[in-house]
DNA sequence: GTCTATAATTAGATAGAC
DNA sequence: GTCTATCTAATTATAGAC
């Protein structure tokens, strides 16, 4: 029963991946992910240059799942019709909080990283988050110029959907303490997704939103 | 110019701040922590039984301050008036953004120690953050039946807030290579308040929000 | 009270047997 | 390719001099 390379390299990864999220870069030791798919401490060594290329390896995985799940959509050079817009950033929202909820070692380890500047979170933004945040804010922009999008700067729109839409699954064991739910079930990921995106695009049809004052 | 007892301890605290707020409680060092202030390691073991107990004196400290910047706001048992009821909660929303910018260790605290279940955890939700939780989620159901809040439930309401209000601190370090910006200036922090009072707050009146579609 | 010295653990990385 | 053994460095905590 002997693994061949590609998957003990496979299954090293997706041990990286949870103790990075869970400990942060730091925090995490390369004992206890060799551990946690019956492999010894040398062979991540072997295998990945080093603890360092084994974190950047998990990471740039974690951003091709995600981009996987995004890439029809699209949006930057999307629809002109604002409605249609729309309903595709709604859907790109929805599916961000679904990969948030299915994957929320990306955003744990976005959040543990980016507390401290490092050549870590240089290499990070400068691949990976910039082309996301440019892209939120080139569709914001328009959202908001079609008077559909809540009042939030296009540069700003970024901190509150990100922040918004992965908190609860980053802390997932602190919500489930105080809440008693599982914020990974289906239904409270769809009900979590519903509310934030009625919530940023309360001018768009659909969803009909009631105010009384 | 020997330090007082006081001093140390106090500069202590605030060097264990920084330092678990950036790098986590794994990734922070008792021996960064002392010199940080120009005192020895074992000094952290003096005045503090063990890093464990600097840690929660820290988080202690931290909640405190969170604790007397809302105090006079009494929300739970706030205004029966829903026009006032808002206005409060709105004032809350932006002292707390306001918070996490001038403090965003006290999130990022939260944010590292959350991302797995642990003592700390378990310590930390039932001392502090419960009963945060539990506010937030009375007065937004009061804002909900009124019609003023936006449309997330009561027991998700708290980590839209939490979440939205507190990324660009949290994460400053990435915001300010992401935006170009400084998070913490006073005008980029109020903007940001704005926009999510705004957003949060859609049937409140006195700042007008138009919608076209 | 403070500091030096050090104990006891644990980390990531490497060398070499097989 | 894999694993044992080990190296170097860094960690928290403690003991004891002053």
């Amino acid at each position: 029963m002997r693994r061949t390379r590609d998957d003990i390299r496979e299954q090293l990864l997706g041990a990286a991946l949870v103790e990075f999220g869970a400990k942060g870069f730091d925090g995490a030791s390369t004992r206890s992910i060799a551990q946690r798919v019956n492999a010894h401490q040398p062979q991540i060594n072997y295998h990945f240059a080093s603890k360092e290329a084994l974190w950047a390896a998990a990471v740039d995985h974690l951003f091709a799942l995600l981009g996987d799940e995004l890439a029809d959509l699209a949006l930057p050079g999307g629809p002109e019709d604002p409605a249609r817009l729309a309903s595709a950033f709604a859907e790109a929202v929805r599916r961000f909080v679904r990969f948030a909820a299915a994957h929320p070692e990306l955003n744990q380890i976005m959040v543990h990283e980016a507390t401290e500047d490092s050549d870590r979170l240089r290499w990070m933004v400068d691949r990976h988050v910039r082309p996301m945040y440019e892209a939120i804010r080139a569709v914001w922009q328009r959202l908001r110029a079609a008077g559909i999008g809540a009042p939030i700067e296009p540069a700003m729109a970024h901190y509150v959907i990100v922040g918004a839409a992965s908190l609860p699954f980053v802390n997932a064991p602190e919500a489930r303490l105080l809440t008693g739910a599982e914020p990974t079930d289906r239904a409270w990921v769809e009900s979590y997704a519903d509310g934030l995106v009625a919530t940023l695009l309360p001018g768009a049809s659909g969803r009909p939103v009631r105010f009384s004052s």
